[in-house]
DNA sequence: TTGACATATTCCCATATAGGTATGTAATGT
DNA sequence: ACATTACATACCTATATGGGAATATGTCAA
């Protein structure tokens, strides 16, 4: 099968590059296709497409406004992600703590004057 | 052009469910490959390959252990992902008092009667 | 109605996967 | 050295785009 379709995910709505762009630049105010298409650099109908893609997940909305359609991030949509990333907080937290620990322990047990290639059979080589 | 690659980018990694569930499952504590493979339920070379993914952005670090590769989650490298999402969060704040301010207004005014099917020509509509 | 303008859609093509199958490779036990 | 275990890679296929070009749709103005 082929990547998991953007639809309906705003995970994956937001891979894109320029999308996110797209959002940083819809976040404070509204603006119509042709700004968008002036800001991102694509062409309109590229710019179209994407914008497509963020109605559908629910990050941006939309209103007309005569011939212009206003486009507006919706930053709530983004809510899951920041929730789902701070589930990770805490260990990204404990991680730091570690390395700190670790290379506090290794200067007091002599091992921060270890040969650079030298093996420690404690502490397996973390391969590529 | 088709979808960026996902390598090199964390955004494009997360993108894909699989890989979100490995990231949550290894969070904690280290696993080796089958146990994963069980946890996630491929097939081991495609646990494999999205485990590639994750290690070449940095999502995950590995360590051998005798024939096993034991695989952790690196929180910091989620760190990006978070702190961009959050920079949406006073929008969306915002957003939530202009909802609430705006129902209150409704109701004041006696709009919170309006028909439901009928149009508003001071807020067009938002159409599909 | 006709014309211009602002967007959205459709069509086409090159490319990047996601999974499955088969195979290569490193490490351990006998 | 040989078999086995635990993974990583290579290869193949169906599918989902992303971008550009052309075209359709919707709206306002004269």
């Amino acid at each position: 099968m082929a990547r998991a379709a953007t639809t309906s995910d705003p995970f994956n709505a937001v891979a894109e590059p320029r999308r996110r762009q797209i959002l940083t630049f819809l976040a404070a105010d509204e603006r119509d296709v042709s700004e968008i298409v002036i800001a991102v650099g694509l062409d309109q109908p590229s710019v179209s497409k994407h914008l497509g893609v963020l109605r559908r997940v629910g990050l941006v909305r939309v209103r007309r406004n005569g011939r212009h359609r206003l486009y507006r991030t919706n930053a709530e949509a983004l809510k899951p992600m920041h929730e789902w990333t701070e589930t990770f907080e805490r260990f990204w937290r404990h991680q730091l703590n570690r390395v700190k620990e670790r290379a506090e322990a290794h200067v007091n047990s002599g091992l921060a004057s270890q040969q650079p290639g030298s093996t420690n059979p404690k502490f397996p080589k973390e391969d590529v």
